[in-house]
DNA sequence: CAAGCACTTTACGTTAACGTAAACCTCGTC
DNA sequence: GACGAGGTTTACGTTAACGTAAAGTGCTTG
């Protein structure tokens, strides 16, 4: 009854263009591989804010994006304290004084430092992972040759 | 007394070729940039395994490079124990039978399958990161306009 | 209307990776 | 012989990032 928008969107939600879709906790959980649990971990720790219809938890493209750029971030090895630095500042970017701004470009620079380093060890590593792979696999073939 | 070892070399340590070197737990500690606290830890964790010399721990080049692998996983986000996973597999493979050398091959594909994926990660991170930065300069400098 | 989903809140539990503190040895040196 | 710098063990504390369980709400479907 006081939710009076809830009425006219019911199973069209497949024919809408994507900018306007909205997703319910359950589906976005499955489209990432995660438990609705953490996605309301997120929320708390203030890296998603959707809206509400009644009680449930709706969300939209934007959110979408976010948990998208948070799991990335996540995968990278940053803390979810980090991502939200940087998410939370991007949001508030466009209002954000000169201090806010030099500072969002301070973190940024300590960002992408952070990501070279890891290229280069991602390379280093790589070239050990081969070293490995090509001694076990020398060792199979002595083995096979002496059965 | 019991150690006849450690009458010989004393200040030369800076003369040795540093196959032969040998650390204590404070240098490598400072070298790393970690405290002895999670040296030790490592070695409980079944990542290290120095000698010991009375009580103290002596280290060898061989856990000097351990050390740095490990450090280089930590920083991709690998949890010890997968580190450990690899490392000890490593060191197995002389002997190993040929189901552990598979197993080892296994591993070794997953990891690099990771780092892959990390690879493309970091790919769409930095685009994200320079995509913030314009838009932070851009406003740094309409607000430059506005003053 | 009972049953079954999908969602909600609250709250306590768990794991990894160390930090921190206390209490002790052991050496070179002042 | 006191002492400071480094090392040792033992053990409890802490933080991040969720997991898990309990108990309730709201819809729709047989």
């Amino acid at each position: 009854m006081t939710q009076p928008t809830a009425q006219a969107n019911q199973a069209s939600q497949e024919a809408l263009p994507r900018q306007h879709r909205h997703y319910s906790i359950g589906e976005l959980a499955r489209m990432f591989e995660v438990t609705p649990r953490t996605i309301r971990f997120y929320e708390q720790e203030g890296l998603l804010a959707p809206r509400r219809e009644g009680q449930k938890r709706i969300y939209r493209e934007k959110d979408r994006v976010r948990l998208k750029l948070t799991l990335r971030g996540k995968r990278l090895g940053f803390s979810l304290a980090e991502i939200r630095e940087v998410v939370m500042m991007y949001d508030a970017m466009p209002d954000g004084n000169a201090r806010q701004l030099w500072r969002l470009l301070e973190i940024l620079a300590d960002k992408r430092a952070n990501l070279e380093r890891q290229l280069e060890d991602i390379r280093l590593m790589r070239l050990e992972l081969d070293d490995v792979d090509h001694r076990a696999r020398e060792v199979l073939r002595n083995l096979g040759h002496e059965a």
